[in-house]
DNA sequence: TTGAAAGCGCTAACAA
DNA sequence: TTGTTAGCGCTTTCAA
């Protein structure tokens, strides 16, 4: 028990070769009922367990993958990824975590000691989409599906919201109900959930006819300090918005912080829509209308088209799929007071 | 480019032996400036980056620490998971996550896998706090640190927050403020926070003289529904408690839920306090009162002590960490009326 | 049904 | 300053 058992260990102490405890561990049948007793009482005694380090070095091959996110605390992630390991866990893949912290620098470093772990394939959000620090992955053919911000560099297997689509509806809602002069809180606009937000919602505009003001745009970081400060630049303004758009959901709570010490009052004085769902929508009075994203489904799916570019390494072209968003309508969106 | 490139073809490439290969990619110094800079060449040419197979099968060191967590989907888990990558990443350490969905078997085979792996250390949220299971890791001398959970079976260092004191200032608030029939919406019994939270309820009860009731008493799984359901089979009670006192933060997020759906108004009809700071605490009217946790602090200590017993390996004797929670009355504890 | 032996890609001790 | 070489613990032929 003094160091780790090896497997020489436990051939001595079966009194077998190497050979055959191999066979034995990793299932192979061909060994005698009567020998494979013996290692297997020879394992549990010195409890041995085989060293991952040696096998892949041969087998070149570890059942992990490496999924990578830009900030864990954002509840957006966990949800993902519990649908990720779920399916992966039935396939048999182990599934390992890191999150960058938004650093491009520290997601290359993570990138580099994934490969150098083996892993089979990664699943990642990254903090940098233009991507060339990716082309590690490429370059040694490791499989990579990018999970809600695309990969410009080269061509990877992608699963998005339709982002677009979803701010579209969100903002259409607010006019439909009245509302001319809509602020938003984007994301960064080098990411594509925060450009494509901003882009939904500008279209949205042009196709209703409102005129676009740049004062109503307020650019925000995802982070929830962000949407609190933006609220307060929307709030300062002299023509005040009677809607905010909100590009996330740390941001929203940001906002709804804001809305309070402001005393600017949710729904009769300002309507609110903000892109994905939060604990707090439905606690909030009035109840906060949300455009909802399926994260479970969004990291399953991730995996599954992870899982058939690891098996069938060759020859599938790049695949792209763009789940559909859901408005949950609730109550902060107001019918706009208009004066008679 | 074909597949992965080795020391071999880097040396051969530059035209060197491959320890002078490995000396560059080592940082030992020792190599002429010529050499290292048509070694840098090879490496960046040829895409080389080394197995950190081969590598740990020399030197038994992966400078990787494992976390195993029961729930990756409630926020107490990330938040704490940044903690310890945040320091880990200090002391040049990666850090890989897993998720058990509270599953002892499930938190088997990670721990098998993460040994395989060779990780220097595990921080853990157990599953199973009688912690057979996790003899494995005691064996290959694996130092352990357990996080809000403690590990019964055998010796580890511990990280927890005192949850006694935690519950029992929580219902001491509720006793000052003159109720008597309050509520336990109650964790797993076989889990340290779920049985210390529900021993300082009781504790609290006793020093204040409050008959304990056993009907006040509801059983829940740390799971948003079973607070939920609890908080119904609460209200469903002929004397209805004047108060609730809530476990953890998803149940408190359930209980919500319940309140608002029975009409059972909060604060003016029934107070509340619940063990964890919840996103939603500040956004209901009244503000929830809670029980806080410092989870970053949790995570940066955790890796502190597995840093130190990675490092010294022999003769620290077992450590346990007892934070202090922080009471944070906000409204949801009112005064109760009394007749006159 | 079993065993012997050749590597996998690397590090580190030793030699030059 | 550089090279040679012996393993690390395993899987996998090939032979018995």
């Amino acid at each position: 028990m003094e160091s780790k058992p090896n497997i020489q260990d436990v051939a001595r102490h079966a009194n077998v070769s190497i050979a055959t405890v191999s066979r034995v561990i990793n299932n192979q049948g061909g060994v005698r009922k009567a020998t494979e007793e013996k290692i297997l009482k020879a394992i549990d005694e010195l409890g041995y367990i085989r060293s991952a380090a040696a096998r892949i070095m041969k087998r070149k091959e570890t059942n992990t993958i490496g999924v990578i996110v830009p900030d864990i605390k954002n509840p957006f992630f966990p949800l993902v990824m519990a649908g990720i390991e779920e399916k992966a866990r039935e396939k048999g893949y182990f599934t390992i975590l890191s999150s960058t912290s938004e650093s491009p620098i520290v997601e290359e470093k993570i990138v580099k000691n994934f490969i150098e772990r083996g892993v089979d394939g990664v699943i990642i959000t990254t903090a940098n989409e233009n991507g060339e620090h990716l082309k590690l992955l490429q370059e040694q053919n490791i499989p990579i599906v990018a999970v809600d911000r695309s990969i410009k560099s080269f061509d990877v297997d992608t699963v998005l919201v339709d982002n677009v689509k979803g701010s579209y509806q969100a903002v259409q809602h607010l006019i439909l109900q009245g509302h001319k002069e809509i602020g938003i809180i984007c994301g960064p606009e080098n990411t594509t959930p925060g450009l494509e937000r901003f882009l939904g919602y500008k279209k949205a505009l042009e196709d209703y006819n409102i005129p676009f003001d740049e004062n109503y745009v307020v650019m925000g970081d995802f982070g929830e300090r962000s949407g609190y400060q933006a609220t307060k630049v929307l709030f300062e303004l002299d023509d005040k918005p009677t809607a905010i758009f909100s590009s996330n959901n740390l941001m929203t709570i940001g906002c709804m912080k804001a809305l309070e010490d402001l005393k600017w009052k949710l729904g009769s004085e300002v309507s609110f829509i903000g892109f994905d769902d939060v604990d707090i929508a439905t606690f909030l009075n009035p109840k906060l209308s949300v455009v909802a994203r399926p994260m479970n489904a969004i990291g399953e799916i991730a995996f599954q088209l992870l899982y058939e570019r690891i098996s069938f390494k060759e020859s599938i072209p790049k695949r792209e799929y763009l789940l559909a968003p859901e408005l949950k309508i609730r109550q902060s969106c107001q019918l706009v007071k208009t004066a008679f």
